[in-house]
RNA sequence: GCCCCCGUGGCGGAAUGGUAGACGCGCUCGACUCAAAAUCGAGUUCCGCAAGGAGUGCCGGUUCGAGUCCGGCCGGGGGUACCA
């Protein structure tokens, strides 16, 4: 038997036996209990890169475990292949978005096969291809017909240069990262798919998701953000264009005897109408529309406001006026797009107030004494009672909320309402690699559903990227259609689908693939939800709420009984890596920066990045160290949730930890293989082991992997030094089994070498003795005023007043205490004494 | 701007409110070797000869006891609805 493990000989072995043998493939059969373990598959950029590699060693370990504990294991891999990379890269390298695309897939799948990871190919499907976006196009008709579609206008970032939409992404500093040209904000009819139909069951939903980490639930629960407030109407002085007032929503309604402004979005039709005849107006709406769409470009422009010189009545006083701004941080999206403004008691306003020279008045103050305590450059947001209230003065804020709701309901001005932050989901692209949206526009009979059986709606492949904007809508053919109702002349869409529909029901089409629907029901039912869904934080949001919500809306229209796709969620960190730059600030690579003849400096260890040259490619380092040294790193040291920095020291330690299993092994199979004869010989190794055992099961399962991998080598580094026994020899087995999840080639390479039939990837995982893990001595941790003096050690289980009288005992605790007894004592069973002086 | 997370030795990190630094990397010394690699053994938070003291980003609080809980800062990261 060798000496030294050779992945470079045993990787291709062992994955070629799995693949012929259908190892990994999930049954189905209903013997087993099922166990549905997927990591969030990867866009084809073009590589494989390291974030892939954690991503899916994680996976893997977690699949296999299952796998040994009994499961019928379902562990799929595909494409999220649609996307903007491949329109750029068509663009820039004349190659077709598709070819590209599978090429990348090509490239990829290899990669990943390389590294052994435990999965069902038999089920990889690519979003691009029409037997996958073909049935996504059908799902959409389904929710189209349920009235869970429609079409708005809706902004989008114009480039009007290029004279084409641009993704955010795209806009760099208020410009078009092509042209130059300062982007605008200009209106298109898009469809819309009503998520907000959902908020309130996404909202309920979270609390029952307790396998998701803390942090997603609350940054979805924020997202969603459900107020509770007033809704009223603000009657006009005078009417515009027809109209005599418009609605307003606030949160605090208490704080209304302090308004001194009512303001309403620039989208407004009451700040259009009024910018008919108001051309300053007008300018200012123009204004209002540079820049691009995103929130945090709207939340930290300048706050700006125009007084349109209408006026508004006070709901609560028919003789007080109040001025009508139209103001740029007022959205059209949120609430009804109008506002009143209350400057003491909201920052915002206050800005506002202050720059326009509108009057502030407090109307809630922590005392009756600071009633008319003047507000400063802060605003009063601390708590108190109304005051300058008239009939609400002295209520809390809660109270007054209430009474003003009751009176505006009373006299019919209002009502209380709850509103969303949630806005529904826009999913027209004007872009062709994506899935075409399945709908003919006739002139006659308006948007009509292309009919089921021309589905699917298959991309053009002759298209060119020469110009700007999207080759769909310039095809000379392809859109030209008979209406599906009328057979009239009629057009089809040109925009795709967002690709985050393609991963809203991926994980469905995994669990059952026919193809003649989406979907076979019962089978698909079985399967989900998920179990173990794993990938990157950075879909805490969107991703993951997009797929609640179209599970959700599946389950509505009584296609699918599920309610939540994901069981159990877990967000990993990133890989990172040191950077480097050369004395004028320009990134090299890590081997530039060791053979570059002026200064470098090194930088901050940062996530992997194209632009900053410090990424790794992994395909050589699996040359080199083979699959499994890279699995046990992605796995080491760092907790999964945080950022892994990839460090050479650290692959060539797990190449050192891979051969060290390897000698045990090895020097095992040389005595003869494993002997399960004769009584275990060695107990402390044995309770060792059985610890162990139990150790790495529990933090597998809490994906606590860098714990689990520490257990393990507490378990070879005991293995180590112990002397030979039957004990030793059970536990060299045991360490194998233990290792399988994590560096399968290895433990099958010695599980075969140790003279065991079959693969260790079907064997069992071992099973702890509740004897062995019972401990007998305790350290207990002897303090005086919380502060350690002494440590003893007892028996486990011992009396707390045994305890006492140990700890004050102790010769260290007698100096410090100087003689006295202690004022208090606490004692901790098996843990620790507390002596307080 | 807003929402969320993170901050512990030289480094990655461990620690149900109960002995801070498990485990790994690195480093130091030693063994083996002609030598090196690999391997093995010992040590390794800081200050101090020691006794002892200090110590988990900063400031404050709760507690017999705080890395852990609470409040306020500082720094870094993720998301912000058309990147995926």
């Amino acid at each position: 038997m060798a000496a030294r493990f050779n992945p470079l000989e045993a990787d291709a072995r062992w994955q070629k036996l799995w693949e012929d043998r259908g190892t990994f493939h999930a049954s189905g059969d209903g013997e087993r209990p099922r166990a549905y373990v997927l990591e969030m598959f990867p866009y084809p950029s073009g590589r494989i890169h390291m974030g892939h590699v954690r991503n899916y060693t994680m996976g893997d370990v977690l699949a296999r475990y299952r796998r040994m504990n009994g499961f019928d294991v379902l562990h799929p891999m595909g494409w999220d292949a649609f996307g903007m990379p491949a329109e750029n890269a068509a663009m820039e390298k004349k190659v077709h978005p598709g070819e590209w695309t599978r090429s990348n897939i090509d490239t990829m799948r290899s990669q990943l096969k390389r590294l052994g990871f435990a999965l069902d190919w038999s089920r990889e499907l690519a979003t691009c291809d029409p037997s996958y976006y073909g049935h996504e196009q059908a799902l959409f008709l389904d929710l189209f017909e349920a009235g869970l579609v429609y079409r708005k206008q809706s902004e989008v970032n114009w480039d009007p240069v290029d004279m084409t939409v641009l993704a955010n992404e795209q806009v760099i500093d208020g410009r078009g990262w092509r042209s130059g040209a300062l982007v605008e904000r200009r209106k298109l009819s898009q469809w819309f798919l009503r998520i907000t139909a959902f908020a309130e069951e996404l909202l309920d939903g979270l609390g029952r998701l307790d396998q998701w980490p803390d942090k997603v639930r609350l940054m979805q629960e924020n997202w969603i953000g459900r107020s509770q407030g007033l809704k009223f109407r603000f009657e006009l002085a005078e009417p515009v264009a027809g109209e005599e007032g418009f609605e307003v929503f606030t949160t605090r309604p208490d704080t209304i005897f302090g308004a001194s402004f009512a303001a309403i979005s620039p989208d407004h039709p009451i700040a259009l109408a009024l910018a008919e005849g108001n051309q300053a107006l007008a300018a200012f709406i123009d204004e209002c529309k540079q820049g691009g769409t995103t929130a945090a470009e709207l939340e930290t422009a300048e706050k700006k406001g125009f007084d349109t010189g209408a006026r508004v009545v006070h709901p609560l006083d028919p003789e007080w006026r109040l001025p009508l701004y139209v103001a740029n941080f007022v959205l059209m999206d949120y609430g009804t797009g109008a506002i009143f403004g209350c400057p003491a008691h909201d920052q915002r306003d206050l800005d506002f107030a202050r720059k326009y020279g509108l009057p502030v008045t407090r109307v809630v103050a922590p005392s009756p004494e600071e009633a008319d305590e003047p507000i400063g450059d802060e605003a009063y947001i601390g708590p108190g009672r109304l005051v300058n209230s008239r009939f609400l003065d002295g209520l809390a804020a809660e109270d007054g909320i209430r009474e003003v709701i009751a009176r505006a309901e009373a006299e019919g001005w209002g009502e209380g309402t709850t509103v969303w932050r949630l806005r529904d989901w826009g999913v027209s692209r004007q872009r062709y690699w994506g899935t075409p949206i399945p709908i003919v526009h006739c002139e006659a009979c308006g948007p009509v559903a292309v009919q089921r059986e021309r589905l699917p709606v298959v991309l053009p492949e002759d298209i060119d990227f020469e110009t700007p904007g999207n080759p769909l809508e310039r095809h000379p053919t392809w859109s030209g259609v008979d209406c599906p109702d009328c057979g009239g002349p009629a057009r089809r869409e040109t925009d795709t689908l967002d690709t985050f529909v393609d991963s809203s029901w991926y994980f469905i089409r995994f669990a059952s693939q026919p193809a003649d629907s989406p979907f076979d029901r019962a089978e698909a039912e079985r399967w989900l939800p998920v179990d173990q869904y794993i990938g990157g934080v950075e879909h805490a949001i969107l991703h993951l709420l997009y797929a609640r919500f179209w599970t959700r809306a599946l389950q509505r229209i009584n296609k699918l009984d599920v309610e939540e796709p994901f069981k159990g969620l877990f967000t990993q960190g990133m890989v990172t890596h040191v950077t480097f730059q050369d004395s004028e600030g320009r990134w090299l690579t890590p081997d530039e920066a060791e053979s570059h003849s002026g200064p470098v400096t090194r930088g901050r260890v940062e996530k992997m990045s194209k632009s900053k040259r410090n990424t790794v490619d992994p395909e050589p380092i699996v040359d080199q160290y083979g699959a499994d040294a890279v699995r046990w790193f992605m796995l080491s040291d760092s907790p999964p949730e945080r950022d892994l920095e990839w460090s050479e020291a650290g692959i060539q330690g797990s190449w050192r930890f891979v051969q060290r299993i390897w000698r045990l092994a090895a020097e095992q199979a040389e005595r003869g293989g494993s002997s399960w004869l004769g009584a275990g010989d060695d107990l402390a190794l044995d309770r060792k082991v059985h610890r162990a055992i139990a150790a790495v099961g529990a933090n597998v399962e809490a994906l606590a992997f860098n714990k689990a991998v520490a257990n393990l080598y507490e378990l070879t580094n005991a293995l180590e030094k112990a002397p030979a026994s039957p004990t030793r020899s059970r536990a060299v087995e045991i360490l194998i089994r233990l290792a399988a999840p994590m560096v399968p080639h290895l433990a099958e390479e010695a599980w075969t070498a140790l003279g065991r039939e079959g693969l260790i990837a079907e064997a069992e995982w071992p099973v702890a003795d509740p004897a062995l893990l019972v401990e007998e001595e305790v350290t207990i941790a002897i303090q005086v005023n919380g502060k350690l003096r002494d440590t003893l050690t007892a028996p486990k289980g011992a009396a707390r007043e045994v305890l006492e009288e140990m700890a004050l005992a102790s010769e260290k605790v007698a100096r410090v205490l100087d003689g006295k007894p202690p004022r208090k004592v606490i004692v901790v069973p098996d843990r620790l004494v507390n002596l307080v002086a």
